[in-house]
DNA sequence: TGTATTTAGGACAAAATACTCTTATATATT
DNA sequence: AATATATAAGAGTATTTTGTCCTAAATACA
């Protein structure tokens, strides 16, 4: 069961060594964060370009550059990233891939569904980057292999 | 979000539709169920290949031939279904896909998923292919596009 | 027996996803 | 100014998933 894409796992491992790393005013090196978690350099630098561009992120580039929230991460939710990364239709599929899909047409596994993807996605607005972030920090190997 | 592929989904579909559509000792016929569907003919026959070699269906060739359950709707599980058409670990998975996730050594996500995980768990291994056959029966379009 | 029909099974093709490489651009340091 | 370092951006490659096509095997019926 793939709910997240390779991009948004990585996206999200990224953001949560960024907070557990942070210091302030310091920008994280995309290149440290590759090694450290094992996610390859060039990927890695495409994905947070589209949390740079979304406005999540800043970036700086040259020597002692690299990317840091532009939003406090306290503020930025999990389900702000998985919309940015894996698309803003995210919490608003069928469980059967069925585009007529809803209230008025429901398919047999809708009433099902609803359930559960509506808990997850309370799951993911109650949750911000910031939690996830000193969660990474405790379990100190819960963001590698 | 796509939490079951597209294999799952037309199998599922298909069950579905050969619950709603089934006579005592009639075989269904996979072409039938492709046009009704909106599925390819071929790819079709072999996701249901595979539910007849896990020998949840049985399937009979020539004419009026086609496949029918080999065990009972009611005793078919969602659960067993796309333990078949998604592999066997479909509930085990770690929502950022790291293989040493666990209760030993979580993610950061780990809690927060084992909830909703078990939620959808509990849903699939209590929910029958005849329940949801007979769901498709109630509200006829639930089945296609 | 011959023909039509239907699933079985494998090879192949297309599309989507995941990953790599190269060049451009910005910045710091010497 | 020259060089080193870092992200930006786009082209290109690899792998996986999805879908197509062709031939074989089983069955019914004329």
């Amino acid at each position: 069961m793939r709910v997240i894409s390779k991009s948004g796992e990585y996206g999200l491992r990224a953001l949560m060594y960024m907070v557990a790393h942070r210091e302030e005013g310091v920008f994280v090196s995309i290149r440290d964060m590759a090694e450290h978690l094992d996610i390859s350099f060039h990927f890695l630098t495409k994905i947070l370009q589209s949390l740079t561009q979304a406005g999540l992120l800043k970036s700086y580039r040259g020597p002692n550059g690299g990317v840091a929230f532009n939003i406090s991460p306290e503020k930025v939710l999990l389900s702000d990233v998985v919309r940015i990364l894996e698309g803003d239709d995210f919490f608003d599929k069928c469980l059967l891939g069925l585009p007529g899909c809803g209230k008025l047409a429901p398919c047999p596994m809708h009433n099902i569904w609803k359930e559960i993807k509506g808990a997850l996605k309370h799951e993911f607005e109650t949750t911000s980057m910031a939690e996830l972030g000193q969660a990474a920090l405790l379990n100190r190997i819960g963001l590698v292999s």
